[in-house]
RNA sequence: GGAAGGGUAGCGAAGUGGUCAAACGCGGCAGACUGUAAAUCUGUUCCUUCGGGUUCGAUGGUUCAAAUCCAUCUCCUUCCA
């Protein structure tokens, strides 16, 4: 089979689960797209698959936090990764919740030159003026100062191919009723305390890195009020659940509106229907 | 039993005669998205057949006009007994 196989979703689904059931039945190779666990030393927040039942996952732990990386690299990585599977003759799995990774490897993302500038001296309503003069028809809002500056230091693109889909592949997404998937969300957070959430992100705060890998996944900054006292335990953990409900409705945008995505609702007390259902999905 | 303060939309909290369907924050919902994407940013949030309708503990009153003033009732918090 050299369909491509996605598995994606909201946080807390079972992606990892079901990734790993596909993977032995159609000997496949797992491609990580989760922007989180491409890097080492963060594990219990991202939900980093302990028991990779050996199967092999690609482009996961493979930067220190200390390290940039971003969807350029990632989409050189991905399709490097997707021509050695194949010419092994087997299937490629991409697995995880990042849409735009997803998106950046499969669809024809051009990425340009950039042209790194200071724009320091700009009020937000300066740099939009800016924006509006090369891009005219630019739809980033003016507040989205981020945005603009990085529209602002790219080379103009009027194909961006972000729709086109360069290989033969099968989008599914896993998804569940709104109120149960944010019970498991929950829950999850209150697992992944017993797992060692706390040891772990101590660890990293007490190491001073503040990089974006740091800054960044749900689950480490959170807490850092609370080793540094000012803020209870119960009120760190509330808000990374509040911050993981959140991603999901985030990530639930994204996949609705940028990918031809079949959705399977996930059962979570008998998995194998779960299983089933994306098997016929995928042989349909 | 006495004294004081208070009950405002899902929650917190402003408002103390008209410009109030009611600031702001949170939560919820919806959306944008090519180099931080577990990020960044936006919209919306009493009901509505979009004409309007019904709200600010309850009831009654004053007024052209009340969440705002008055009376009674009710509930809550704190203090004194």
């Amino acid at each position: 089979m050299k369909k491509i196989i996605v598995i994606t979703g909201p946080t807390g689904t079972g992606k990892t689960k079901l990734s790993l059931e596909l993977a032995k039945k159609y000997n496949a190779e797992i491609i990580n797209a989760d922007s989180t666990q491409i890097y080492k030393g963060m594990n219990i927040a991202t939900a980093k698959i302990k028991d990779k039942e050996g199967i092999i996952h690609h482009l996961m732990d493979i930067k220190e936090i200390t390290e940039a990386y971003s969807i350029y690299d990632y989409q050189k990585d991905a399709r490097k990764c997707i021509d050695e599977i194949h010419q092994k003759g087997k299937t490629v799995i991409f697995v995880g919740g990042t849409g735009l990774y997803i998106k950046a490897a499969l669809f024809d993302y051009k990425f340009s030159e950039e042209v790194k500038q200071n724009y320091d001296m700009y009020s937000n309503e300066e740099l939009y003026e800016l924006l509006k003069e090369k891009e005219p028809n630019t739809n980033i809002h003016p507040n989205n100062r981020k945005r603009i500056e990085r529209a602002l230091s790219r080379e103009n693109s009027d194909d961006i191919g972000k729709n086109t889909l360069l290989y033969d592949t099968i989008f599914i997404g896993l998804t569940a009723n709104r109120e149960i998937l944010y019970d498991k969300i929950n829950q999850r957070v209150d697992d992944m305390v017993s797992e060692g959430l706390l040891n772990e992100s101590e660890n990293i705060y007490k190491s001073g890195i503040r990089s974006k890998a740091v800054l960044t996944p749900i689950g480490y900054k959170e807490l850092f009020p609370y080793f540094e006292g000012k803020e209870s335990l119960d009120n760190c953990l509330d808000k990374i659940k509040q911050n993981s409900r959140r991603y999901a409705k985030r990530q639930y945008t994204f996949f609705r509106h940028q990918m031809n995505i079949t959705w399977i609702e996930v059962d979570y007390e008998h998995f194998e229907n779960t299983i089933k259902k994306a098997i016929s999905v995928i042989e349909k």
